[in-house]
DNA sequence: TCCGTTCGATACGCGAATGTATCCGATACA
DNA sequence: TGTATCGGATACATTCGCGTATCGAACGGA
């Protein structure tokens, strides 16, 4: 943090400052990339001086961690929402539709978080946050399906696996989508996807 | 390019110069990241000056592409060599851990690769080449699916489908893998993946 | 070996971005 | 409403990286 506060007396102007720093930033970032946005680009875009920048950040690192933060926790709560929405039993389809819905909607969202994920890779310690966050979402996966009693395929091992399995076919299909901006095929993509992942394979051909 | 060439005359040294300046900048793009790096870190590291970049390339940009289109190149070669190896039947297993040896080998390409794609997302001259090389390992995937008669699922749709489906799983393990760093995990990680996509779902369980 | 051409080093000026120190208006609380 | 504190603006010095222009050395053909 830029202030350390020895007794909390955080005014409202800063709250909302800080608030308009990060969403500004969201805008640059995605339109820019992380490594191509200077201190001021944000500052201008939020209508604020580099002075209340660094009264609210120490760096351009720390103010895109923060932003990447409230952003994921954002998604991640909307995930789980969609996956509590129906009854015991999983309607795969129906809940692959609600999830896709919220998780590829947004391209400067898939950016954003893209640019964190390749700047997370080259620093150990910003890498374990995200690995926990996304621990977090399998697990929530991980519950739906076993609330569900989906059938799994075996060479997936568990429930985790099968979790850990409709993670990594999502970062595949985000991988395509970043590229071609087709979001209706990126959808119908992992709704394919996770569907040969998830439901028994009577469906063989030659 | 930097020199126009009006009548070809190459020396040598300039051929050596520009692999070495491509080489150094394969490091210091992997070590830093493509945003975090200057032209004078890559003379730097290549042990040249400013000059001879300027004389070799006209920016940064102009640079990574050619890094990029140069070992992307000779790395859809050694794939295609992966999968040529054995006959007409497709021993699946076999294949899949020859590719990845070549796949998830190198660390510092992953970062580099994921970097050009977060790149290419926002310049979409860059995008569509690089969709273009896609393609063309796709169309090497489904060619040896078809030569090999493999079973598909029906979810899939046809070979095509079925190598879109191969490299979404590898863009997914990908992700982990730039992560968690841990190359044997990712490599048993994709072998699942795959043989849960490619092979029938007689492995059904409750 | 000689000579014209090419390549890369060096030196220069420039603009952009950074971080800090200081100041004034806004804000919370009595 | 008064006042002490807080937050953000402004001004400044500085560093960093860029692009160019020029020069000497390496190179390749004859």
């Amino acid at each position: 943090m830029a202030v350390e506060q020895t007794t909390g007396r955080v005014t409202r102007r800063r709250v909302r400052t800080r608030a308009n720093l990060l969403d500004a930033a969201f805008s640059v970032f995605a339109a820019k990339g992380f490594g191509r946005v200077s201190i001021e680009e944000v500052c201008e875009a939020a209508g604020y001086s580099r002075g209340a920048f660094y009264s609210n950040f120490d760096s351009l690192d720390e103010l895109f961690f923060a932003l990447y933060r409230q952003r994921a926790d954002l998604i991640a709560e909307q995930v789980a929402d969609a996956l509590a929405l129906d009854g015991p039993g999983l309607d795969v389809p129906a809940a692959v539709d609600r999830v896709t819905e919220v998780l590829l909607l947004d391209r400067d969202w898939l950016l954003v978080k893209t640019d964190f994920l390749v700047h997370a890779a080259r620093e150990p310690e910003v890498a374990r946050t995200l690995l926990e966050h996304r621990a977090r979402l399998r697990q929530a996966i991980a519950d739906r399906l076993a609330r569900g009693h989906t059938p799994l395929r075996a060479v997936l091992g568990d429930v985790y696996g099968a979790a850990h399995a409709v993670v990594a076919a999502y970062d595949g299909v985000t991988t395509q989508l970043l590229l071609d901006g087709d979001v209706e095929r990126a959808r119908v993509w992992l709704k394919q996807l996770l569907t040969a992942l998830l439901t028994d394979g009577s469906d063989t051909t030659v």
